[in-house]
DNA sequence: AAACGTTAGGTGGTCAGACCAGTTGGATGA
DNA sequence: TCATCCAACTGGTCTGACCACCTAACGTTT
């Protein structure tokens, strides 16, 4: 016995949901169904399903059974975020990257922002709605790149646990929907440095 | 029973680890000792050691016993990348982020690189023993961001997934040293505009 | 004394079976 | 027809048993 039996396992379950076309909400077989079609002991199909739950894959509810889940909410950061972030020059670091990686969606939905894009935040920052995390959700996906997205949303978790809270007026976001109506990119970095990087980076 | 027996036992062992002063390389008490200690059956403590060692935290050796690890390598990475990765979008969008975060690596290391490490690369490129992994694995290190040398790692990781490979003639590494050394930002990034994105955005 | 097997005990890897705790859906009764 | 109940699922946990592997101590040989 080489590898470990988990892994392989690991394999055949992507390859089920693969071959089935399972998405998001639907039942993968039981433990003991996936036990006995896998000829392995349960403990064995459990520990590949405990991965699959850390990296946010699969969902399950005891009693019900275990469902394809959608990417999104991970256990992960919060995981990673205990044994990682310890020390002051960590926390530095996570600011530093999670302005440098904010800066980069700007520049991103600054080209590619649709009108009906625009409208939609146009629509948070009148119903007041708006705030710091769900503003900088909605530039990340005007960015239109899935990838950044969720490096955003890692660091957005990370951040979170620390606790640090930045404190953004109103007239923040009606000049940054401003400048991305004009695609000004110069003006929304601008913006961008003095009402959030200064505020963090004095800490 | 509320919570999940294996999520409790995480938190034992983050505090076992942090209490007792855990470094990487130390051994943590084996899987019978500690469910003798935690009053948890074995399966329960191999589930949590299982996604600790998918998050790349620590190592088990059969025979042997469970070692704390650098982080570093995370069986983690190839295994999202197994699930997430699977559409043309998703290819084009992990290109595009790995060269904006290999631009601000850039920038970083322009700004913080010190003279051993010139040394060090300058060394690297005389021996021909540099190549694109090598080399921007020092300019991420050079950018003393810790964070941020994780996030190039884990792309990189994504990438090597896809078996894109970029060939970069020696040249290339020549000039960036010399645009290092004159701390010249404008010349870094047209280098690697002309060298490297050139190359990977005809696919 | 130094080098070489040998072995016993510890460790992770896996499995089977048992029981608990929830959920569900159909059979049963009013 | 509707409410109730219960059997048959599901995941969650524990136990005990093997196996494969490594280490260290021991004794033997050189």
């Amino acid at each position: 016995m080489t590898s470990k039996v988990y892994l392989e396992i690991l394999e055949q379950i992507r390859r089920l949901i693969e071959e089935d076309g399972l998405v998001a909400g639907d039942k993968i077989p039981s433990e003991r169904e996936l036990s006995e079609r896998l000829n392995v002991g349960r403990s064995s199909v459990r520990e590949a399903l405990r991965a699959l739950e850390l990296l946010g894959i699969i969902e399950t509810r005891r009693g019900e059974g275990t469902y394809i889940k959608e990417f999104g909410e991970h256990q992960l950061v919060s995981l990673l975020g205990m044994f990682i972030l310890q020390g002051q020059k960590a926390k530095a670091d996570l600011i530093e990257t999670k302005l440098l990686i904010e800066k980069i969606c700007l520049q991103l939905a600054c080209q590619r922002r649709t009108e009906n894009q625009l409208a939609a935040l146009k629509e948070m920052i009148e119903q007041k709605t708006v705030d710091y995390d769900r503003f900088f959700k909605w530039v990340a996906d005007a960015g239109d790149n899935y990838l950044l997205v969720r490096v955003w949303l890692v660091l957005n978790d990370f951040f979170r646990l620390e606790k640090t809270t930045v404190d953004i007026p109103l007239i923040f976001y009606k000049k940054m929907l401003a400048a991305f109506q004009e695609q000004n990119e110069s003006a929304l970095l601008l913006l961008f440095e003095e009402y959030v990087v200064k505020q963090l980076s004095k800490r």
